[in-house]
DNA sequence: TCTGGGGTCCTAGGACCC
DNA sequence: TCTGGGGTCCTAGGACCC
């Protein structure tokens, strides 16, 4: 804990729906929905209009679904976001040096880096500012800001902002600003950890300044009891830290249904390695354990890992291994989710050539004939698309052989809705062909 | 129609070494 | 002539976060 307010955390208000919102004005005022929108999808955001009908985060699309039926249901543009993100974390990086991005939403800033100490008033006009920047150059997004004395308390003070504005912990009243608060809202007590705290009789922040740190650490083990005694105190020393090393690779898929079968299930594992292996590359490092990852029908999961002698960026060897674990697991009973992941990452390749003798040399398959998880058709509600005739547009929905879009921009009003056969030789996935991003970078 | 995907960190037990 | 002790690595599972 510091003796100025120097850390700032800022996170975007319902980031992926306001971006959305943004880019498609028809729903601007209305609830909106990402997340995915298959069987066993889940909410990745809800729009503010979304949440006063009980829905949030995390929680199943089909749930979602009976909550709000009349919201838009959208699946994600990744690309959008991101774009969004960095035009976002380079204001971060204008105020400081010292930028920890968490997510593409949020983040936080180390203003003890900059020049000398602010006091509050010249805080509060730095927040507003920046807030003022971020929703000028993402084309009206709004953030919340929260400032104080460690990353524990910016973090409070910007989830007491929410939505849409700034707070700043004064230092000195961090115990009496968290005493209040429900201990669920310390970051690393989740729904485990608050039952037992339950149990002791623990409410409250206040509840949990009560236990001893001998008390705290018999409950839930050394470090968090250590880590918990002093959050609960406003302790927290932990620096802003720009750089953190990538320590593991993974990608997993939830499948529509269950699969029993272990030849479809090893095809999918091998596609997964090269998914896991093209990011390996990319970030020009070498892994040396392999870990396979299986969900049961009953959702309980398990996972096998092989650590090699030396490390590896070859997806022979990665998908061999996966598919070598998979294999000494049970699999008749169906799987709901597989994964292929990789740890013990280094940056200079130490392969011992003996590692592996490649079996049968065998056809490698193409990318697009490896199984992929379908969802629906190739026209996923929210995305971009472009018609030769009436400009760029969003897939409202699909289905039956057919598209219907809806024609606007962030820059239009409410556009035209229009349906189309799957297969309009004038319609193309995408955002506008000649122009990626250019009302976001209008320099 | 319950429960995504990509991560990080912690714990605990066993193997192994000195 | 029953079985110390410390350290490290590996595996597996689980909690948690966004």
């Amino acid at each position: 804990m510091r003796a100025t307010a120097s850390v700032l955390h800022l996170d975007l208000d319902a980031f992926f729906a306001a971006v959305e919102q943004r880019d498609k004005p028809s729903l601007r005022g209305k609830p909106v929905i990402v997340g995915g929108l298959g069987l066993r999808g889940v909410v990745s955001t809800a729009s503010y209009e979304a949440r006063t009908f009980g829905v949030g985060s995390a929680m199943a699309m089909s749930e979602a679904r009976r909550r709000c039926p009349h919201a838009a249901f959208l699946s994600g543009r990744f690309d959008a976001y991101r774009a969004t993100s960095a035009i976002v974390m380079r204001l971060l990086g204008e105020l400081s040096p010292l930028v920890e991005p968490l997510s593409l939403d949020e983040a936080f800033v180390d203003l003890a880096a900059v020049e000398r100490p602010l006091d509050g008033p010249a805080l509060l006009e730095l927040a507003a500012e920046l807030r003022a920047q971020v929703t000028q150059e993402t084309g009206g997004l709004t953030a919340s800001v929260g400032l104080g004395s460690s990353k524990f308390i910016a973090k409070v003070a910007s989830e007491l902002a929410k939505p849409n504005g700034i707070r700043l912990v004064s230092p000195g009243t961090e115990i009496e600003t968290i005493a209040a608060l429900p201990a669920r809202a310390i970051p690393g007590v989740g729904p485990a950890t608050m039952e037992r705290l339950s149990r002791l009789g623990v409410v409250t922040v206040a509840d949990l300044q009560q236990l001893s740190e001998a008390e705290l650490v018999r409950e839930l083990g050394k470090s968090s009891g250590e880590h918990l005694f002093r959050l609960a105190r406003a302790d927290d020393d932990r620096p802003v830290e720009p750089e953190r090393e990538t320590k593991s690779i993974s990608v997993e898929d939830t499948f529509e249904h269950d699969i029993a079968d272990s030849a479809v299930l090893a095809g999918i594992a091998e596609r997964q390695a090269g998914q896991v292996v093209r990011r390996l590359v990319k970030a020009e490092l070498f892994a040396r354990t392999v870990t396979v990852k299986v969900r049961w029908p009953d959702f309980s999961s398990v996972s096998r890992s092989r650590t090699l002698n030396g490390a590896t960026d070859r997806v022979e060897v990665v998908a061999q291994i996966a598919k070598e674990l998979l294999d000494g697991l049970e699999v008749s009973q169906g799987v709901r989710l597989l994964g292929v992941g990789v740890s013990g990452l280094v940056q200079v390749a130490q392969e011992p050539l003996f590692e592996l003798e490649v079996a049968q040399p065998g056809r490698v398959l193409e990318e697009t004939e490896l199984p992929r998880p379908r969802h629906g058709s190739g026209w996923p509600a929210g995305a971009d698309v472009f018609h030769a005739e009436f400009g760029p547009g969003w897939v409202w929905g699909s289905g039956l052989g057919r598209v219907t879009v809806r024609f606007e921009t962030a820059d239009t009003g409410p556009g035209p809705v229009r349906t189309f056969a799957v297969d309009d030789p004038n319609l193309a996935a995408g955002p506008r062909p000649d122009a990626a991003g250019a009302e976001l970078n209008p320099e």
